[in-house]
DNA sequence: GCTTTGACTCTCG
DNA sequence: TCGAGAGCCAAAG
């Protein structure tokens, strides 16, 4: 996750896949659980359809919101909670 | 040690 | 196109 070049983002399927497993859930787990915030850009890393997903009923709060302008300072353009040009921005590793 | 749940994904109806 | 079900791995109860 932290090899995500800035301005880019990625899956839970591609970082899985890398892993040599299907560990979807795993992934958005361990990103829930955050075990290295600082070093860890949960905000980089989307479902499938571009979606930054659910997040605890705070798919439209703050602290997504905050992800998301990070994103669009990156060069990510963000819309209600999905990424616009997501196969531009999308990182396959 | 087994069961439940999760920021997921894919397939079928 | 949308909803439901199954599969997958890991952490918490």
């Amino acid at each position: 996750m932290k090899r995500i070049p800035k301005g880019r983002v990625t899956t839970y399927k591609i970082i899985a896949e890398r892993l040599g497993c299907r560990a979807y859930r795993a992934v958005g787990n361990a990103c829930r659980r955050n075990p290295n915030p600082p070093v860890i850009p949960c905000h980089r890393v989307v479902g499938s359809d571009g979606g930054i997903g659910g997040f605890g009923g705070e798919t439209s709060g703050s602290k997504i919101r905050k992800k998301i302008r990070l994103l669009e300072e990156e060069g990510v353009e963000v819309k209600n909670n999905k990424i616009v040009n997501f196969d531009r921005v999308l990182c396959r590793l």
